[in-house]
DNA sequence: AAGACGGGGAA
DNA sequence: TTCCCAGTCTT
């Protein structure tokens, strides 16, 4: 990992913010790519929005990406560009919570704070034999507790790290390797065979399927996208009107909910499953009538200027026009 | 306390 | 398919 053994605070707050909830190795060179481009937080701080976007398309979980710029802007405004030095500050900042402040606080600057992250619940409730679920509020805080009475404060970072790459690479969650673990012989999961039912699992919401009705207005040349805002999902990437969308009403170019859809694409996620519906409507020009800074008319050739979701990405993939 | 928020790799 | 990942924020 390219982030190991850093201790430049900028470097780990990147690396611990791409890897919430993601995979090493899919969050490593989107690492390396925005590191590239803004070596140190000045450079984010004073970087383009949506260009940062533009780099994090295809990561997930996008409001990390407009943290990250809001937190950059607030350390460089607010501390003259110095990351805050003790737990309590650092945890403060928005898109941090109690993981990535303690990750921070002891690989930075060797605070005694223990890490909590799925690595740690599953190797300390395999080793000890706690079934606590880690997903209550009680359980959480059990869970934090044990981990802070384990970790050794002279080497919190050290620790820190051992405990999750003891996770990451033996204490697997299918199939752990424990004939290699160095623990064998006192883990309580190991010895009372209950590897399979440790940790106890999380409960998990249904998948509800959800209808998004996408119009396309679109010439030989161009195409009207808009750019996504409010509460709802996809926040700050860009995609299409939808259905009934003020613009299409207010250019008469809205499709009746009789009109059937060019083409349907599905995307499933963890706990929806899209159904995108794509109506192409030929125009001759662009569209006039209340046309906001949310809606742009943009050349074909340069879509890949904006930041998409990974529907949109299939849909213009299918049109050849990506 | 529960729900929302992406995407991908592994079994 | 199902699980779940170096989680956080909102309601």
């Amino acid at each position: 990992m390219p982030w190991k053994g850093i201790r430049d605070p900028y470097r780990i707050w990147l690396s611990e913010i791409i890897l919430q909830q993601t995979r090493v190795d899919q969050g490593e060179k989107y690492y390396l790519n925005i590191l590239k481009h803004y070596p140190n937080i000045q450079a984010l701080a004073k970087a383009d929005e949506a260009a940062v976007f533009r780099l994090w398309q295809g990561l997930g979980y996008y409001s990390r990406c407009r943290n990250l710029l809001a937190t950059a802007k607030m350390i460089v405004e607010e501390f003259e560009g110095r990351f805050p030095e003790n737990y309590q500050d650092i945890l403060k900042l928005k898109g941090i919570g109690p993981y990535t402040a303690a990750a921070i606080s002891s690989f930075a600057f060797n605070l005694p704070y223990a890490v909590v992250d799925g690595n740690v619940i599953r190797v300390l409730s395999r080793y000890f034999g706690h079934f606590q679920e880690a997903d209550t509020t009680t359980g959480k805080r059990f869970f934090a507790e044990l981990a802070q009475e384990c970790l050794d404060p002279k080497h919190a970072g050290l620790y820190n790290q051992a405990i999750m790459d003891l996770g990451a690479t033996v204490c697997k969650p299918a199939l752990p390797n424990c004939p290699e673990c160095p623990f064998k012989k006192t883990c309580f999961a190991y010895q009372q065979q209950k590897i399979k039912e440790l940790p106890v699992p999380k409960k998990r919401a249904a998948v509800i399927e959800r209808d998004l009705h996408f119009v396309v207005l679109e010439n030989k040349s161009h195409l009207l996208i808009k750019r996504r805002s409010g509460r709802d999902i996809w926040q700050n990437l860009y995609a299409f009107p939808q259905r009934d969308d003020d613009v299409l009403m207010a250019n008469k170019l809205n499709p009746s909910k009789k009109q059937a859809p060019d083409l349907i694409l599905e995307q499933t996620l963890t706990h929806r499953k899209i159904k995108g519906h794509f109506y192409r409507i030929p125009v001759t020009r662009k569209p006039q009538a209340l046309i906001d800074s949310d809606h742009l008319w943009v050349p074909i050739s340069e879509l890949s200027h904006f930041a998409f979701p990974r529907l949109i990405i299939s849909f213009f993939q299918k049109l050849n026009y990506l």
